[in-house]
RNA sequence: GCGAGAGUGGCGGAACUGGCAGACGCGCUGGACUUAGGAUCCAGUGGUAAAACCAUGCGGGUUCGAGUCCCGCCUCUCGCACCA
């Protein structure tokens, strides 16, 4: 028999303990059992798509994990509770290396291994309480999401956004497979971090260059995202305008394109670099007096792997290949260099040097002896070619330009670029930074490509009716790590659809971002398999109305899923462009200064951390640590915090309950819900502080996403009513009913009720436990989010702030509906005030309203 | 180098359009209740002897009033990076 004290101890009745353990699974067996997450397209219903990016099935949930689906549940529930019809599905992005990497080390079939950890990953996700429609769940890798996707890589193929072609990519060894530019971060793997090397391959390309401009028209409407996210996009799409020049080569036929953004510099063009990748290097090249010695330079430089040639501090150098070319506007004779800093990627892999105004070919020159030109001159000092220590990029005048002497550079660009095309030198033209996306993957655990080479027809699409392209089960995995795909007969072997004869399959494998690239489509109708969607759901569902995930993603996975999301629209699938109206990138989560992570050893398990306070405290400690934008600290004190706050509440729920429940009298007042209009007393003091905190929550969730300022405006709410001690208060109520007992009891009510609707989002286990506890009914989340009266929330009294000379100097209260003057004379007669006065004269009352009145002297 | 963001107590973090700097939580200190307290409740907690003064990275400015706006620096984080 031990008591536990409430308030001092004055309570001896056994009060139920907080059990975590117990009503968390209890309260997920009920949801689950009775559906309430599954949700159905409903006419005229407001819908609300919620979307967190679904995980790689890795094994377990990581805290990052929790931390996204735990601000996704939220805004989920809150939206629920606001009456919208929400939609919030999980699934899993099932395709992927490490399946194949398990496959070799634990001699365990990817699949089987993918599917063991989904079934791992999605009691953990259970455990969590989150509210998602589990009806709908989706894996990449079962065969109707292959054979829809395979479908859609087809209809692109038709579209000629499809193409294949032999180029040099981006070969990571360790990973034996080909990335995207994309996913080449620093010249590293995005996924494992190792180097990644040129190699020349054949490859699957989807054409993304065709919708560069629409990508980057599209960036403006994106009102919802972070500007950061938007500006990476544009930065990647990287589009710049400028001007394509044609330089005559001198004795001989053909010109040397150039792209230039300068074509105010044209004049002081007095070399061309060219990159050793480009196709004329052997033939400009051919009889010159140093042909070995190019051929050299050429292998060594093409050779580098692509982070030392990409990294700032290699030095620049080049080689004379002995051509000439016409600068069209000097008629000048310039030589030919081919330079290790030029890339073939962008533009055309050739650039007119202009040593004076460029810094990058000023180095060069000076290596090389290559004398200067100046064409543009600082508006107040001169220039002079044998003074210069670096070039000169600023803005300035025309000289040694010919005919455009005189003139701002600024303004010459557009005279230069029309005079070129008038005389056919050059072509304005706009130049992208992005590149197609290479989606082939030398990798066995990924969707097929469905193509199939003929020896007679050549490359030939799989047929609409024989898909999906199965991957075969019956599998060894060589230990070199390389794809078994290319040894299996039975799954190369195969006939051309088109005239039968005997012909082989494509063995490369889509990138994994490609299934990312639509899944959120497919959420909208699971199993639907005429098509790979059905257009009605998800014209209902369509577009995600916020979706939440980790920045890391920014250029990746959102610039693909608006490329394909564009590619259905112009293929009559759906009828928007976006597929993302709100974005919320969440920080990550790190402990000791470091992200979590096995090589630091700083991971705290999920599992453990609800084993130990349970899901709701988890939950709460990571809204609550910091904005979701923003990284967030774990501390394992802070946890603490947000377990004893949890217990607080219950604890004040459970006390008022208690009094409640021993007092008949005060039960029946209690249930009748009936306020009289004119509250005094308790009431008021609790009417006014329960308004204001739905107010403040609300806004806080609603308009700012700043969840963990909404956890604090509860918690003030609890530490204020634990001040007020409403058992011994309900203890203390007179038997005889009045009008004032009952207007207590009914702000008693409305107080408690509230409490627990604001922290249902948060902690929707111990809320939906509190709310039977108080009498309610189920669901909790039946219930609409609660709405507060501005009237109520109001103070009637106002704290000013009276400055002398604007420092503080005392303060009083007035009256919400004062006169400024009234304010200002009340003001001037305070004592301390007048002190500080001092009799000087006041020179100037200025009044804030509801704030201060600062008296200048 | 370019672009974006940030710099506030011992710590995580508050402060909407300029108007009580440090909400809320952690930690710490004291007290109450206790056989006990690492449970719970109450109080305190930026600095300094101070009711005054000083304090939001540094230096200027605008203003009655600046964490917030402007100018110039410093530091950190992130993205892009020889992009012609």
């Amino acid at each position: 028999m031990r008591s536990v004290c409430l308030y001092g101890g004055t309570v001896e009745e056994q009060t139920r303990q907080y059990e975590p353990s117990f009503i968390e699974p209890k309260w997920q067996n009920i949801w689950d059992q009775k559906g309430k997450y599954s949700v159905k397209e409903v006419c005229g219903k407001k819908k609300y798509y919620l979307l967190e990016m679904f995980p790689y099935p890795s094994g377990r949930i990581h805290m990052g994990h929790v931390r996204n689906y735990s601000i996704g549940d939220l805004m989920a529930r809150f939206r629920m509770m606001q009456g919208y019809n929400v939609l919030h599905p999980m699934g899993w992005d099932a395709f992927g290396l490490p399946a194949e990497n398990a496959a070799i080390k634990h001699n365990v079939h990817p699949a089987k291994w993918t599917q063991d950890n989904i079934d791992y990953m999605r009691e953990q996700l259970k455990r969590m309480g989150y509210s998602y429609d589990w009806d709908r769940e989706v894996s990449t890798c079962s065969g109707i999401y292959a054979k829809w996707e395979q479908w859609l890589f087809l209809k692109m193929y038709e579209k000629g956004l499809v193409y294949k072609k032999e180029a040099p990519v981006n070969w990571c060894p360790s990973c034996n497979t080909v990335l995207a530019n994309e996913q080449v971060e620093n010249g590293c793997c995005w996924r494992c971090e190792t180097e990644v090397v040129a190699e020349q391959l054949s490859q699957w390309f989807l054409k993304i260059t065709a919708y560069a401009e629409d990508l980057l028209a599209g960036c403006d409407t994106l009102t919802g995202w972070p500007e950061r996210v938007v500006t990476m996009q544009k930065n990647w799409i990287g589009k710049s305008h400028g001007i394509e020049i044609d330089f005559p080569l001198a004795d001989r036929e053909g010109c040397l394109k150039v792209f230039t953004t300068r074509q105010d510099t044209i004049y002081g063009a007095i070399f061309m670099s060219i990159a050793p990748e480009h196709p004329l290097v052997e033939e400009l090249s051919r009889g010159s007096s140093q042909e070995t010695q190019i051929r050299a330079f050429v292998k060594r430089v093409t050779s580098q792997d692509k982070k030392f040639r990409s990294s700032e501090d290699v030095i620049k150098e080049g080689i004379f290949t002995g051509a000439y070319c016409i600068n069209p506007m000097t008629k000048n004779s310039i030589p030919i260099f081919i330079a290790n800093f030029v890339l073939m990627e962008y533009g055309t892999g050739a650039v007119m040097a202009v040593p004076t105004h460029d810094q990058r070919d000023f180095e060069f020159a000076k290596k090389y002896g290559i004398p200067l030109r100046i064409v543009i001159q600082p508006p107040d000092n001169c220039l002079k070619e044998e003074e210069m220590t670096q070039a000169y990029t600023e803005e300035g005048v025309m000289v040694n330009s010919g005919s455009f002497n005189g003139l701002k550079n600024t303004d010459a660009m557009n005279q230069i670029a029309d005079y070129m095309e008038e005389h056919g030198i050059g072509r304005k033209t706009v130049n992208y930074r992005l590149r197609d996306w290479g989606i082939s993957r030398q990798r066995y655990w990924g969707n097929p490509i469905p193509i199939i080479y003929c020896p007679e027809c050549g490359v030939v699409p799989v047929d609409y009716k024989d898909l999906p392209v199965r991957l075969p089960m019956e599998v060894d995995f060589p230990p070199d790590g390389k794809s078994p795909l290319p040894n299996l007969p039975d799954f190369v072997n195969c006939s051309c659809p088109r005239c039968g004869s005997s012909a082989k399959r494509e063995t490369d494998t889509m990138d994994t971002f490609v299934e990312s690239s639509w899944y959120f489509e497919r959420y909208a109708s699971p199993s639907w398999d005429k098509s790979p969607f059905d257009r009605d759901a998800v014209e209902y569902w369509m577009p995600v109305d916020q979706y939440i995930g980790g920045i890391e993603h920014a250029v990746l996975h959102l610039l693909y899923a608006r490329f394909f999301t564009r590619v259905l629209k112009d293929l009559g699938m759906v009828s928007f462009a976006e597929p993302f109206k709100n974005l919320l990138t969440q920080g990550m989560v790190i402990k000791d200064g470091a992200k979590m992570s096995k090589s630091k050893g700083n991971i705290v398990d999920p599992d453990d951390m609800v084993k130990r306070y349970g899901a709701d405290t988890v939950r709460l400690f990571l809204l609550f640590a910091a904005p979701p934008d923003k990284d967030l600290d774990w501390s394992d004190k802070g946890v603490e915090g947000c377990s004893r706050f949890l217990n607080r509440c219950w604890r004040l729920v459970l006390g008022i309950m208690n009094a409640i429940k021993s007092r008949p009298d005060l039960k029946k007042g209690f249930s009748m819900a009936e306020m009289p209009a004119d509250a005094e007393g308790l009431s008021k003091r609790l009417r006014q502080l329960t308004h204001q905190t739905i107010r403040k929550v609300t806004i806080d969730i609603e308009d700012r996403l700043h969840f963990n300022t909404a956890i604090s405006r509860v918690m003030e709410m609890v530490n204020e009513l634990y001040t007020i001690d409403l058992p011994k208060v309900l203890a203390g109520m007179p038997a005889e009913d009045s009008m004032q007992k009952k207007a207590d009891l009914f702000a008693v009510r409305e107080a408690m009720r509230s409490l627990i609707l604001l922290l249902s989002p948060f902690v929707p286990h111990i809320a939906e436990e509190m709310w039977e506890e108080a009498g309610e009914e189920f669901s909790l989340f039946d219930h609409t989010w609660p709405g507060f009266d501005l009237d109520i929330a109001q103070d009637e009294d106002i704290l000013l702030m009276i400055q002398v000379n604007g420092k503080i100097r005392s303060r009083m209260t007035v009256k919400a509906d004062s006169t400024d003057d009234e304010i200002k004379n009340a003001a001037m007669i305070d004592i301390r005030v007048r002190e500080w006065i001092n009799e000087r004269p006041v020179k100037k009352v200025i009044l804030v309203k509801n704030r201060l009145v600062n008296i200048v002297v």
